[in-house]
RNA sequence: GUUCCCAUCGUCUAGUGGCCUAGGACACCUCCCUUUCACGGAGGAUACAGGGGUUCAAAUCCCCUUGGGAACGCCA
């Protein structure tokens, strides 16, 4: 019905970078929201840059993210080959077209030339413009230098007389480029692969592409462009340029900032739609206020006109109160089917009973802020991790102490369950509480030193139930010993912060 | 240097000339809940970069300044 076409094009030099995947994201929900295509393509004309191996982390990172291209790479269409290197032909008869029209020429200016100029012009406070010699040579005479072993590139003739480029930028506005902003540009490299601002223009238009959202960078490219599809005939596409993404310290966003690859939140236990959420915010915001949206809801309130186009800083603890507020909203058996695979990861034991996996979900989820959190929280049920930490130390040195954990584990040892209820934790801890003669903190705290080896935590009765009543008492002796021995594991934070 | 883009709480943003003594969210602070830590709940502090216009009226329109960013490649 709707005739809206975008695309993402990213180059595979690396992982999918946030700022990428923000582009890939607002594209696909555009075409969505729109009843359009969004399609993918590869820009891998950078030959020294662009891998297979990233190709394939790319695409990957954007399935993760749930961004499904209705053209492209696995999934065909009808404007291939989605893969620019693979369309070589294709740019070439248009190179020939323009320098045929006599609106390109062949160019054998080389680097070093290239860079004195660049020089001379800087100094002389001229754009750094480049001014090549063979801008009025014949294609006949270019071509016999060619033959004879010279490498030429073809560069876009850039008129001679200023005139003004405007376009109305769906994000920005009017926007509008003086013509002399730019200097003759290449098109066609001197091994004939063709450079992005012109493969651009050839595939937006033979793809049907009708809205072009891509990040703020491109905007001064759009002037280049436009004087391509002049020079073609053809209609340009819309343009909607996205503000760029910033660093903590307002720079844009790099590696330098910490994470920056999608696939590296992947890691860290984000989840996918929290990702898309905090991401499709930066720089756009939901006609109803709302925060916390799914997918669906994203496409359905997605258009352009809430755009903004100042640049955005990449928040990372907004995206973790995203990241925890999808994460406790998931139904137990789902989240457990996301944690699972950190959990094997990093080698965590735990029940394989479903009733036991739910119920420590309803104990942990508070504190769970991402899903690599239930690695550190899972691993305190997990025996063979089981370790009496420094932060215990002081709870253990109370006078009351030991005899409060030799209690406690004596009453569970003769419970003779397998598991003890939350109930019965309760009627235990009372009976030591009557036995040791001590309440609050100094009573709790050495229990729980005693089930998790740490004072602070989840509430006992939420924990106990989860423990096997001989783990139970095996974990007391540990704590005993520990506090005897005054051997204790240093706190994972203390440790952080060493480093 | 030149051209272009941008400018509301620390951060993401609402705001399109009167509804703004500027709203929401994250973070922060206080209190409540809680025999701990979290979760949760209730409050609080904090912003229209500066200067000129236009107008009865400006966060909103115009100009300048300042600040930030991008582009100026045989990268994309």
């Amino acid at each position: 019905m709707s005739n809206v076409k975008v695309r993402f094009a990213p180059s595979p030099t690396g992982y999918l970078h946030v700022g990428g995947a923000r582009t890939a994201l607002h594209n696909y929900l555009y075409a969505k929201r729109k009843g359009g295509k969004f399609i993918l393509r590869v820009e891998d004309t950078d030959q020294e840059r662009s891998t297979e191996e990233a190709l394939q982390m790319q695409l990957q990172d954007l399935k993760w993210l749930g961004l499904t291209w209705d053209e492209g790479p696995q999934v065909g269409g009808d404007f291939g080959p989605y893969k620019q290197s693979e369309r070589l032909s294709i740019y070439k008869k248009y190179a020939d077209e323009i320098l045929t029209k006599g609106k390109a020429y062949y160019c054998f200016l080389t680097d070093e030339e290239i860079d004195k100029q660049r020089e001379d012009a800087m100094k002389a406070g001229r754009p750094p413009q480049v001014q090549s010699p063979y801008r009025d040579w014949s294609t006949e005479k270019a071509l016999t230098e060619i033959k004879s072993g010279k490498r030429a590139v073809v560069r876009f003739k850039v008129p001679k007389e200023a005139t003004e480029y405007g376009f109305t930028d769906l994000v920005r506005g009017d926007v509008k480029f003086p013509s002399d902003m730019v200097g003759d540009f290449v098109l066609l490299r001197s091994d004939g692969m063709p450079v992005y601002n012109f493969c651009c223009v050839i595939d937006d238009h033979l793809m049907k592409i009708t809205h072009v959202l891509r990040a703020e960078e491109h905007l001064s490219n759009t002037l280049r462009q436009m004087m391509i599809y002049e020079a073609l005939g053809w209609e340009t596409p819309q343009f909607a340029h996205l503000s760029i993404i910033l660093g903590p310290d307002k720079q844009k966003l790099s590696k330098r900032h910490g994470a920056t690859s999608c696939h590296e939140y992947m890691e860290k236990g984000f989840l996918p739609e929290a990702l898309n959420n905090f991401i499709a915010l930066l720089g756009w915001s939901s006609p109803k206020g709302q925060e916390i949206m799914s997918m669906k809801e994203l496409i359905e309130q997605f258009d352009l006109d809430r755009m903004t186009s100042s640049p955005a800083v990449f928040d990372e603890t907004k995206l973790l109160w995203v990241n925890e507020t999808h994460l406790r909203a998931l139904p137990n058996a789902d989240l457990w089917m996301r944690v699972k695979p950190f959990l094997d990861k990093h080698n965590v034991n735990y029940s394989g009973d479903s009733d036991w996996q739910s119920k420590s979900l309803d104990a942990f989820k508070p504190a769970m802020r991402t899903l690599l959190d239930g690695v550190t929280l899972f691993s305190l049920l997990d025996d063979e991790s089981f370790a009496v930490y420094e932060e215990s130390r002081e709870a253990l040195n109370w006078t009351k102490s030991e005899s409060v954990i030799l209690a406690w584990s004596d009453l569970v040892k003769a419970s003779g369950k397998e598991y003890l209820s939350a109930l019965e934790f309760e009627a235990i801890q009372n009976q030591v509480k009557e036995k040791c003669q001590v309440k609050g903190k100094e009573l709790f705290m050495p229990i729980r030193v005693s089930v998790i080896g740490k004072p602070h935590g989840t509430e006992l009765k939420l924990l106990v139930p989860l423990l096997k009543v001989d783990s139970l008492v095996k974990r007391a002796s540990k704590t005993i010993r520990a506090a005897k021995e005054k051997q204790f594991k240093p706190s994972p934070v203390a440790e952080a912060e060493k480093h």
